[in-house]
DNA sequence: GAGTGGTCTAGACCACAAG
DNA sequence: TTGTGGTCTAGACCACTCT
């Protein structure tokens, strides 16, 4: 909205810009759920910028999920959007002093075993693979934080065998030696058995979070782990 | 790695085509954690690419936690990389649909009140707001699926009072009415208390997983909801 | 066939932060 | 001050997909 006089400096229109006004636009119901926005062309003409600046803001939106585009068919604002929650799958230690506690790590079992037939299943590994099986936990400001049990295919990262685990927990150690790996995880709320009541310190038959997650490094298994909280744990996000 | 002779007409250098080598180089230890990497236009040059497209590559790997970039300082391999784990908080009713089971929906209270205190301290209202209070039930082939309680605070989305949600659930409504909110969600581990475990047809105390998601809409409150899922519900993503 | 988004380029200027 | 990433531009060609 700017009037063509003198070639005024006028400050460039940035992706930002157009971003946030086309959110503002989704918002306020000027294009409503389902309508068919205008070109990127078109855009790039109202606003006064590059194709690839309106590109770009586009983009992001598409990205987040707000609106669907398609070749030929155009930008579309999305109907039913997705919305996904980030949750940041940070390292236990960091868990604890983000909230000003003391973390302590703790080694309550360490050795090296052919691997179970579920545990070669899950990770299909061969018949005679070797696994390490450890048992740890993690304290925040000295009361139990999580348990953790954990199996690594030996294989896969055979200097693990050097490693004692004493002072810092295995996935740490996995973290600096098998960066950018994949994994899967899941989260599911069990109760308390015998050896978590004991760790955890709660009542038998506690509720708590448990998160399982298995991962790889370059389509090799790598390890097998089960986290389990203690009771009243609470994971949070927002969007 | 191309000889200049004549002009070949040379594939150009996609943005994908950088990043993936440079992942590559970062999982192959060429690049180890903590490495400063060579600068945008260094890269560009080795690519044969423009330095924008390196600059896309890059903002990628930045993005997903891979690298560090900094102004000055440049771009870093990422020590301690923070995964992110998404989840997509769908709809109730695409989780079943997902899992090719048959989604029912039913109403099982539905009441106009004054907003109770510890809402009203939740969200932020007023002392006279009123709220509507939901509870519905989802089912997957019949089965429990999950117990929804929910607080609307009527102020925000007035048009509610129409609502009847005999047919679709107050999420699906607010979906439709009030996109792109912003929100704030917890996950815990709860043992089913009297009513959920009538509704959720369980053993009493049986450890089960709840949602809590508070929702805004230009910094104006909407909703408040407790979604408490079945036993043995898993919650899973990859990364 | 034609329209729309997807991407690349070459160059430019800006903004932040380290020295 | 200076080096590095952050962004914008104007133009070009490509790739998908709808008709």
């Amino acid at each position: 909205m700017q009037t063509k006089g003198h070639p005024v400096p006028a400050k460039k229109v940035s992706f930002q810009d157009v971003r946030d006004e086309v959110i503002r636009r989704i918002q306020d119901r000027v294009w409503p759920q389902g309508t068919l926005l205008p070109t990127e062309f078109e855009l790039a003409e109202e606003f006064g910028c590059a194709r690839a600046t309106v590109n770009r803001a586009m983009r992001e939106l598409a990205d987040r999920g707000i609106v669907d585009r398609k070749r030929k068919s155009g930008t579309r604002v999305n109907t039913a959007p997705v919305k996904q929650a980030k949750f940041e799958i940070a390292v236990v230690r960091h868990l604890v002093e983000e909230k000003n506690a003391q973390y302590r790590y703790s080694l309550l079992q360490l050795e090296q075993i052919p691997a179970p037939a579920w545990l070669s299943s899950r990770l299909d590994l061969p018949n005679d693979a070797q696994a390490l099986h450890i048992k740890c936990m993690h304290y925040a400001d000295n009361r139990p934080f999580q348990f953790e049990e954990r199996w690594i295919n030996i294989a896969a990262v055979p200097d693990v065998l050097h490693q004692d685990f004493k002072e810092t927990g295995p996935n740490e150690w996995l973290l600096s030696e098998v960066p950018f790996s994949n994994a899967e995880i899941g989260f599911s709320a069990i109760a308390t058995d015998a050896t978590l009541t004991e760790f955890l310190a709660t009542q038998p038959a506690t509720p708590v979070i448990q998160m399982e997650r298995t991962t790889w490094f370059q389509n090799q298994p790598v390890t097998f782990v089960r986290m389990t909280f203690h009771p009243g744990y609470r994971m949070s996000t927002s969007y």
